[in-house]
Order: C-alpha cells, then structure tokens, then sequence
DNA sequence: TTATCTGCAAACATTTTGCAGCGAG
DNA sequence: CTCGCTGCAAAATGTTTGCAGATAA
C-alpha cells in the first residue's frame, strides 16, 4: 500500500532531492535539526528503510559498515564514482562489466547473480587541492 | 614492528586458514570456543583487525554490515564470487574491470581510484538444489 | 473514525576501549 | 624483565523496536 504522506516523509523526501551526495541516516536527521524541519531519528530510519525498499534511494555501505544513502537519478541499473573526501557522486553505466561477470560467473557454475560495483577516488576538485598547489 | 606469537593468535590464524567461506569475528569466536581453543572476543576482533591491516585477510561488508573475513590465496589484488547460499567463495581477477574503472575515473576528473567488486549468486550444488530436482 | 505514522526511550548487535594481569621474547 | 597482548566488562556506535499518542485519509 502506498505510505501516507506526513510532514516528516516530505521533509526527509525533500532533502533528499536537495542532496547530491551519499548521507547517513544521522546526518539527514543532523540535516533536518538544523533547519529547523526536525524529525525523529527512528523516523529517519524507518522512512529510508522504506524509499530503500521502493527504489527511490541507493543505499551504500561505508568502509565502517554504515549506511550511506543518495537519491538516484537514473532508475535502471548503474554504479556510483563517489569522491572520498567530498563525497561528490557521479552515477555511472557498468556496460561492459555486466557482461563480464555473468560471463565470469557461468564459469564457475554460478547462477542468480547480483553484484556490487562502486568506485571510490578523488574527485578533480579535491585532488588538486590535495596536491597542494 | 612483527605482532608477537601468541597462542590466541596462532588459533585464529589457524582457523582461517581451515576456513574456506567468509566469516564473522562472532562466528570465528564462537568456533573457537567450540574446538575448545577459545579466544576473548575482543581479541578476536583485534587479530582480525591486524590480520586485515596486514593484508593477510580479505574484509567483506555484509548487506548488513557486518564484517566477514576470509584468508585470500592470493596476495595480489583480486575479487569474490561468493554462494549467497552456502558461503562458497571462488577468488577472482579483475583484469578488464580494472582497466575499465581507472578509465571511467579518468573521465570524470577523478584520481587514486579504488574500487569494490564483488558478485554474489548461486553455486552449481545449490542452484541444483533449490531448482529442486 | 481508524489504521498508520511518529517520537521517545529502551533494546539490540557489532565493534571498540580502559585497565589490571599474563606471558612471549 | 618488559612491553605488548589478553580478557573482561564497560562504552561507543549504528540501527531496530515497543508503545502511547498524534494524524492523514
């Protein structure tokens, strides 16, 4: 059944749309605080679980284990260049390595196959800094 | 400086080394306890930890986050094909998959690439098994 | 009206850390 | 003998859940 629309889920829907890079639940709810659209924190949870579920946001998992969560543009398939140190996310086709791992895959007799495939670097703005000019 | 060789840490290294599927630090622990070879588990952690820092194991992050590790045969940089069913887990090359990152990086602006690659499916045996024959 | 959603706080699970004592080198 | 390692228990995270009251439809 579709979720009713309160006030929370707009907010949190919202800054979603607003937001260009991947965020953890506790940095939306941060987000929302500050300006002054507060939500729950459980709220928080339970509304990504929710978009997560329907599609509406990619969900990643940081090198720690916490969840990261953007809004995806593209509704079809695809990966995510994500910058290390601004978190800046360019969506990206995987072509050419989907068809590699079903064909890597079949080799080993593998079947059902999901994969994941996200690059992380630095973006051209922070790698310039970084190099200190 | 070389981590000193202690009984705790020679168990869980052996273990892994026995183990073929990756494994939580709480599994580890627990098998550990089970052969009569326990081990805190907090130094269970803590040997993963260094093990991992070594290179001497592969982390993987489970959907739920949850670490899982694995000794990797390999010492140059591979990937992992891994039964969603049984936890069989064959090592893999990237060879293509690399190039094709660095090169959509490098279309983006971006540098000092990373990447996680990981497919997950089903084994010969239990795809067989759950087409139920 | 009423079933769903919210907020809070408590519960959970995983992982980290402080500290006193043990033990490898 | 020493300094790193261990175990325990406490604490820090990140996330989920129970429940009473609020609210969209």
């Amino acid at each position: 059944m579709r979720p009713r629309m309160t006030r929370q889920r707009a907010a949190v829907s919202d800054l979603l749309e607003r937001t260009d890079d991947f965020r953890s639940a506790q940095q939306l709810h941060e987000s929302l605080r500050e300006a002054g659209d507060s939500v729950g924190l459980a709220t928080v949870y339970r509304t990504l679980q929710a978009l997560a579920e329907a599609g509406e946001v990619d969900v990643l998992r940081a090198d720690d284990g916490e969840a990261l969560y953007r809004r995806c543009e593209s509704v079809k398939h695809h990966h995510h260049l994500v910058c290390r140190e601004c978190g800046t996310t360019v969506e990206i086709s995987g072509d050419g390595v989907e068809a590699w791992a079903v064909e890597m895959a079949a080799r080993h007799g593998f079947t059902a196959i999901e994969h994941t495939l996200d690059l992380f670097g630095l973006c051209a703005q922070c790698s310039r800094r970084s190099a200190g000019a």
